[in-house]
RNA sequence: GGGAGCAUAGCUCAGCUGGUUCAGAGCAGCUGCCUUACAAGCAGCGGGUCCGCGGUUCGAAUCCGUGUGCUCCCA
């Protein structure tokens, strides 16, 4: 098979994405072996996949494809999110913008269709990122969250934890987007600090006087009840049973009396409007004050404000601040620095609201999923790291505002009569019955469907449940085998929105976790450490990227630069390093593609089956690394070991190794090591960079139809540790750091002397142990151009020495040399080893280190003692003879 | 205001249970090479008070306290 120049990520990510999923590789149904099972973090339907993303699926390929190589049947599950706000805002805009219509003058089922529409034409966008990513998921298995099933899922589940009384209806003070016009669950408000003002506005008082509040937002004066001091105040203490007027409208309120104020904040009176503070709703609720609602749900002031009727909230404060200046009743505004809630799906400031709305109690459905974590049945990656924020937030939980205004998404089983009376059914039928053992009787066209959906997040948490029909057919065989999952992945800025509440759903229907581990990673960030979002215009594209650079180089890229579980600055640098990792394997399979076209069967040189005794030992000791780092979701780590296994010990060393002189021929038998080391290399290698290895595979060998790297399984790990624990391996494993530690000293000394690659030296060697040369005599040789290896006894006189731990080399060539530089740099090493002997010999002058410490480090310290003493011993010679 | 985390080479970070794989990697830099796999490369080199201070210990980048500076989460 010929190679070309250049490794081509296009052609061979076209390739092996059909050929694969021509096979069905990674189609999984239940069988014998043990089954590993993801579901994916379903991306929201509207976007495209971000640098985010892209991290959290190469992960979990990763993860999935050493799976399924290591005897695992391997199940991940595709899928997408109808992300209701975000989705709706955008359908929304598309049909204004494209269309001329308004969502106001279509029925719901007509929107629908135009919003099933949308999604059908940007869920294919992200499905298609994920195949070009080279993501071994299930492609028959890809599941939505307003699929049917799912959505009778959704639906059921309402119903359930409505029935055992979990799940209730009332007015609570919520958070109302009046951009999206509806409410929104306290996790997706955003707090931002911003720079505002506080205002000292005047209150007369009924009786004469006045009293003066503070106010950040005095267009909500008109929705005072009440001006709040504290009982202690002694300026106060005069107003039992007195009144205010509030300005510009003249309303008359109460002034009340609680220790809820801080007399040393603003004037230390407080201004109490039940209906658009959540402290003052509470407040409220204690005193038994009016509670008067000064917003339209679009943010525009309404009739109750009685000034500035359909003023927008921003615009009215303006306005009012004026009057009140005008009018004398503000005395001054201050700078003041507040934290402001901004909706997490269309960035405008959210207003505090009383609305009547559905929850669901978190209390009883938190404990469990708390002890799952705690008892150590769900284990949290990396570390313990995120196990503080996920007790913390379970600990505390608040009830979960589980309803939207909006149409996208599971509409509220809950049905009205006429008279407003409320029941739950899965549809209207049954809500005639319900009405009926209520003793009411109704017709069905009478009755009304609450006009909300349910919020995402009360469908996403049944994901790993429902992707297998798990709610909807709870005993289904696929259920039983896939689930629990193994492991979700999936970033930490979502612990709360869906991890947790997995969780609870898995406990709740399953008295069981949904995973076994749960991986964290970080935030992606571009150079400058900013978070990676749209409104910045900072997140690459991503399909731009794998045109760019080739898939597996993305996947490179972005994995060599995460640490586990820690935000990564993304820069492309890392992109362009693993090219060049491609760049270079693809050479290594080109070197060898050479040498299978000039290989014979002559005897190996002496020492090829040193090196290749040499690399198998290296091989298996990275496998054994490699497998306890990914044990440990160390992923980022174990990528760099493979590598520098790759591009340091097989292609720089190893390989020059066997490589055979000049016009001599390949050994055969040399060749088909060498090969087989390369096919663990790339399968090693696999999961992390699926494409251009599985190219190289096939590259290597002729392969047997249904012989694909993908499926190629790993050689059980118990067996390598074994054959790791013995002198043998130890010994060649010393071997190879030795003569690795010669070439680069003798290289060094050569660079020093200014010889020119080119020129060839006499090496002579004066070693104690002349032994543990006969197998690397030839492969030194070679390496460090000399054009004879011999031993010596004695100082060669005009030649380079070098001094390397206790062996001593000499280097004779043509013209005599400058020895000035060799001895400066010996004297430095001598100085060196002389401070460390001093800092050991002074250890082992202590008593108490000698007796306290364990002996094992005792004798360390001996040893090094003696080694250096041994080195010194050289050193010192050599400048003798210099 | 409450909680969590981070600070190591010019930059981005490793460094698990204190002790020769303790001061590391990758980029960047410098020197020499277009050596018949690879200049997207090869060979070699330099570079750090491990944030400051105190403590525990025979021994601290590592454990504890404290100060400073950043980051994130929550109210």
């Amino acid at each position: 098979m010929e190679l070309s120049k250049n490794f081509n990520p296009a052609t061979a990510e076209v390739h092996w994405t059909q050929h694969w999923r021509a096979k069905r590789y990674f189609n999984s149904k239940p069988d014998h072996r043990q089954p590993f099972t993801v579901v994916i973090p379903p991306p929201n339907v509207t976007g495209v996949l971000h640098m985010g993303h892209t991290l959290n699926e190469t992960v979990q390929d990763i993860l999935v494809r050493k799976a399924r190589m290591s005897g695992f049947n391997a199940c991940w599950v595709p899928g997408s999110d109808h992300a209701s706000i975000a989705t709706e805002a955008k359908v929304v805009q598309m049909l204004e913008k494209e269309k001329g219509i308004h969502k106001a003058d279509l029925s719901r089922e007509e929107f629908l269709k135009y919003a099933f529409e949308w999604k059908d034409k940007y869920g294919g966008i992200i499905y298609n990122q994920i195949e070009r990513l080279g993501c071994s998921v299930d492609w028959d298995r890809v599941t939505f969250t307003m699929d049917d099933h799912y959505y009778k899922a959704v639906i059921k589940v309402f119903i359930d934890l409505y029935e055992k009384g979990l799940i209730y209806r009332g007015a609570r003070m919520i958070n109302w987007d009046p951009s999206a016009k509806t409410a929104l669950s306290d996790e997706e408000v955003e707090y931002k600090e911003v720079q505002g003002k506080l205002y000292h506005i005047r209150y007369p008082l009924e009786n004469g006087g006045e009293l003066v509040i503070a106010t950040q937002r005095p267009e909500t004066i008109m929705g005072d009840t009440a001006i709040c001091v504290n009982p202690e105040d002694p300026r106060y203490a005069n107003l039992q049973g007195a009144y205010a007027l509030v300005p510009l409208i003249n309303r008359r309120i109460p002034v009340i009396f609680d220790t809820y104020v801080d007399p040393a904040f603003g004037t230390g009176a407080l201004k109490v409007t039940p209906a658009h503070d959540i402290n003052d709703y509470n407040l409220g609720l204690k005193h038994n004050l009016e509670v008067v609602d000064t917003l339209n749900d679009d943010g525009t002031l309404s009739e109750a404000a009685q000034i500035y009727i359909g003023t927008d909230r921003f615009k009215a404060r303006k306005l009012i601040v004026a009057e009140l200046e005008e009018k004398g009743f503000l005395i001054k505004a201050e700078d003041y620095h507040t934290r402001v809630g901004y909706s997490q799906r269309t960035g405008v400031v959210v207003e505090p609201k009383i609305s009547t709305q559905w929850f669901l109690k978190m209390r009883e459905m938190a404990e469990p999923a708390l002890n799952a974590v705690l008892s150590g049945d769900i284990r949290i990656h990396p570390g313990d790291k995120f196990l503080a924020t996920y007790r913390y937030w379970l600990e505390n939980v608040k009830d979960w505002c589980i309803s939207r205004q909006l149409w996208w998404g599971q509409q509220i089983p809950a049905w009205y009569n006429s008279d407003g009376v409320c029941v739950v059914a899965a549809d209207r039928a049954g809500a005639v019955k319900a009405f009926a053992e209520k003793g009411i009787s109704v017709e069905e066209s009478a009755v009304t469907q609450d006009a909300d959906v349910l919020d995402t997040w009360f469908s996403s948490w049944l994901w790993p449940m429902e992707v297998f029909n798990g709610i909807t057919e709870p005993d289904n065989e696929e259920f039983k085998y896939y689930y629990p999952t193994s492991v979700l992945v999936t970033g930490q800025d979502i612990i709360f929105f869906w991890v947790a509440r997995m969780v609870m759903a898995g406990m709740e229907y399953q008295q069981e976790r949904p995973f076994r581990d749960v991986y964290f990673t970080g935030m992606v960030r571009d150079k400058q450490g900013r978070k990676m979002s749209k409104s910045l215009g900072n997140s690459p594209d991503l399909l731009e990227l794998i045109d760019k650079y080739g898939a597996d180089a993305v996947r490179f890229g972005i994995m060599i630069s995460s640490p586990a579980g820690n935000d990564l600055l993304f820069d492309e640098s890392a992109l362009e390093q693993g090219r060049n990792f491609n760049n270079k394997m693809w050479n290594a399979a080109k070197l060898i593609q050479l040498w299978k076209e000039k290989a014979t069967d002559v005897a190996a040189p002496s020492g090829d089956a040193w090196a290749h005794r040499w690399f198998e030992t290296r091989l298996m000791e990275v496998r054994v690394e490699v497998e306890q780092l990914l044990a440990q979701f160390r992923l980022s780590e174990a990528l760099k070991t493979i590598y520098s296994l790759i591009w340091d010990d097989f292609c720089s060393w190893y390989l020059e190794w066997i490589k055979p002189g000049f016009g001599e021929p390949m050994s055969n038998s040399s060749l088909q090591q060498c090969i087989r080391f390369f096919e663990s290399l790339v399968q090693l290698l696999h999961p992390y960079m699926p494409f251009i290895t599985e190219e190289i595979y096939h590259a290597l060998s002729e392969r047997k139809d249904g012989d694909d790297l993908c499926m190629l399984q790993f050689p059980s790990v118990e067996v390598q540790v074994a054959a790791l624990e013995n002198n043998a391996a130890r010994a060649v494993l010393a071997e190879g750091q030795l003569l690795k530690n010669i070439i680069s000293g003798l290289r060094d000394a050569r660079n020093k002397a200014q010889l020119k690659p080119k020129e060839t030296v006499s090496l002579f060697i004066d070693s104690p142990d002349r032994d543990q040369y006969t197998a690397i005599r030839v492969i030194l040789s070679r390496q460090v151009n000399a054009a004879s290896v011999e031993f010596t006894g004695e100082a060669i006189a005009q030649s380079i020495t070098a001094v390397i731990g206790k062996e001593r080399f000499y280097l004779q060539t043509e013209q005599p040399l400058e020895t000035g530089n060799q001895k400066e740099d010996l004297l430095k090493e001598l100085e060196y080893l002389k401070g460390f002997l001093a800092s050991v010999e002074k250890k082992l002058g202590n008593e108490r280190f000698v007796s306290n410490a364990k002996p094992e480090i005792v004798e360390m310290e001996r040893r090094k003692q003696q080694d250096a003493e041994g080195k010194i011993k050289v050193i010192e010679e050599s400048l003798a003879t210099m």
